[in-house]
DNA sequence: TCTGGGGTCCTGCTACGA
DNA sequence: TCTGTCGTAGCAGGACCC
């Protein structure tokens, strides 16, 4: 970016700005009365899990992903709060605007968090030391939350630099953090080698279990592993780049504008759920919410991935590709109920979730299909398909077909919902007592309530 | 009675056409 | 016509991120 931008051969200055504890924080916010207190957001049932919790609540071994039953065994006197998430996007919104005063190089990282490239940025603003200080007291003063920011020559290092600027949390109490830490060009590895692989972008659990099979705990340990043996062990793709990481390297550059490639729906049930027809509805449901998104982006897929996960937990997923992409609930549904009924219920499912991916532009022309009848040949060539390959080759014709006269109707309800409101018109499966319901991202997606 | 929901990326395998 | 090779696409599973 710096050479593009004509900075000549400058080091590349990235920032990583972290929001502190950020949905537990905005419920803070939103009530004092929960300040100085352990508060926990995420699902209150029995299947839910933590989302973020504060520091008080991080004293005493919680954290996020955490189930909340073991929350709340570590720390019951905690507040525990379902969340609010359309404030979160929200205020992460106004997150991004901040920063976007900064520079137009931002890629953000789920709602609390970001990279910015400011390598072009020093001339107008200052150093990038003067540029994280700035940042943090301008989101202080503007959304009255706490951020951490890491400087340094990459994303690995800004990242890393950004955790060891956060507050630490122990049984004794919770410790301010340093707010911004800049790791200076050349002291990269010498910051780099005392961290434990963990804190490493892209070693999770199963692969630090892999290297301490090697004796490998440190990022120096990694360092002075043979990257030919990296490369064995965990594969071309990450044994290189965990190899390079360990020596300081990470070209990743900051990208603003990433695309979405695939966008999805999910739902763990309250009680794993056996009857078809009950699954058949949610899916629906599913579709109908994936399909309003798919829309409202000006978007279409062509792969759809029905996943299922059963009561022991083990999890499968099946996808089928059309020759033509789609975005009505009505092509999703038919494509969705046929991967669907390809699979054995009996154990019963515990989740259920839908998703497209091979995502293209709706404005784009589409390609019509000349051959809606089924004139397909099986794997061996046959002219005569095997069962399930000619079930879900004649679903494929269907969704086209289906996608071809819902459009009209589609865009109709949109319109509709559009000037009326959501709830104004539906399907008849999605009407019950309480009227038409449209499905929308819960306030509290991280897990079901217990009366589900 | 531990394990959500939004995703991305990679690997291994199979099928298939050139 | 048959066989082997190679590149690509589709699919399933897994690891990882917030």
């Amino acid at each position: 970016v710096g050479r593009d931008a004509g900075l000549g051969d400058r080091a590349p200055a990235i920032l990583h700005v972290d929001m502190d504890a950020f949905f537990a924080a905005v419920e803070v916010l939103d009530d004092p009365t929960l300040v100085g207190r352990p508060v926990i957001v995420g699902g209150t049932g029995r299947r839910g899990v933590v989302a973020s919790c504060t520091y008080e609540a991080r004293a005493y071994g919680v954290h996020s992903a955490m189930p909340t039953a073991q929350a709340r065994r570590l720390c019951p006197h905690a507040v525990f709060v379902g969340g609010h998430f359309s404030r979160y996007e929200a205020v992460s919104r106004q997150l991004r605007s901040e920063l976007l005063a900064v520079t137009p190089l931002v890629e953000p990282v789920g709602l609390d968090e970001a990279f910015l490239d400011v390598t072009g940025a020093v001339q107008l603003h200052g150093a990038p030391r003067r540029i994280a200080d700035d940042l943090r007291e301008r989101i202080q003063d503007r959304l009255s939350l706490t951020c951490s920011v890491g400087v340094g020559t990459s994303k690995t290092v800004a990242k890393l630099a950004s955790r060891a600027a956060k507050p630490v949390a122990s049984r004794d109490g919770v410790r301010p953090g340093a707010g911004v830490v800049v790791v200076e060009v050349g002291d990269e590895l010498a910051f780099l080698r005392p961290l434990p692989i963990r804190a490493l972008w892209g070693i999770g659990p199963a692969t630090a279990d892999g290297l301490a099979r090697l004796g490998v705990r440190t990022v120096a340990d990694l360092a002075a592993v043979p990257e030919a043996t990296l490369v064995r062990r965990f594969g071309q793709a990450q044994g290189a780049t965990i190899a390079a990481l360990a020596r300081g390297e990470d070209p990743r550059a900051v990208i603003a504008d990433r695309r979405a490639k695939s966008v999805g729906n999910e739902e763990t049930f309250g009680r794993d759920l056996f009857e078809r027809a009950e699954l058949g509805a949610r899916l629906g449901r599913m579709a109908e919410a994936i399909g309003a998104h798919l829309r409202g982006s000006r978007l279409c897929g062509r792969t759809v991935t029905l996943k299922v996960r059963f009561g022991d937990f083990t999890t499968l997923t099946r996808a089928h590709s059309l020759p033509v992409p789609i975005d009505t609930a009505a092509a999703l549904n038919a494509v969705g109920a046929a991967l669907l009924d390809s699979i054995d219920l009996d154990q019963g499912v515990r989740l259920l979730g839908l998703s497209v991916s091979g995502l293209s532009d709706a404005a784009l022309p589409r390609q019509q299909s000349f051959d809606l009848e089924s004139t397909s040949t099986n794997a061996a060539g046959s002219p005569e398909p095997d069962g399930q390959r000619h079930r879900l080759e004649e679903v494929g014709h269907r969704a086209q077909r289906l996608q071809a006269s819902w459009e009209d109707v589609t865009a109709a309800v949109d319109a509709i919902r559009l000037r009326f409101g959501r709830q104004s018109v539906g399907t008849a499966a999605m009407v019950d007592a309480r009227g038409v319901q449209v499905p929308q991202r819960r306030e509290s997606p991280w897990g079901p309530a217990d009366d589900r």
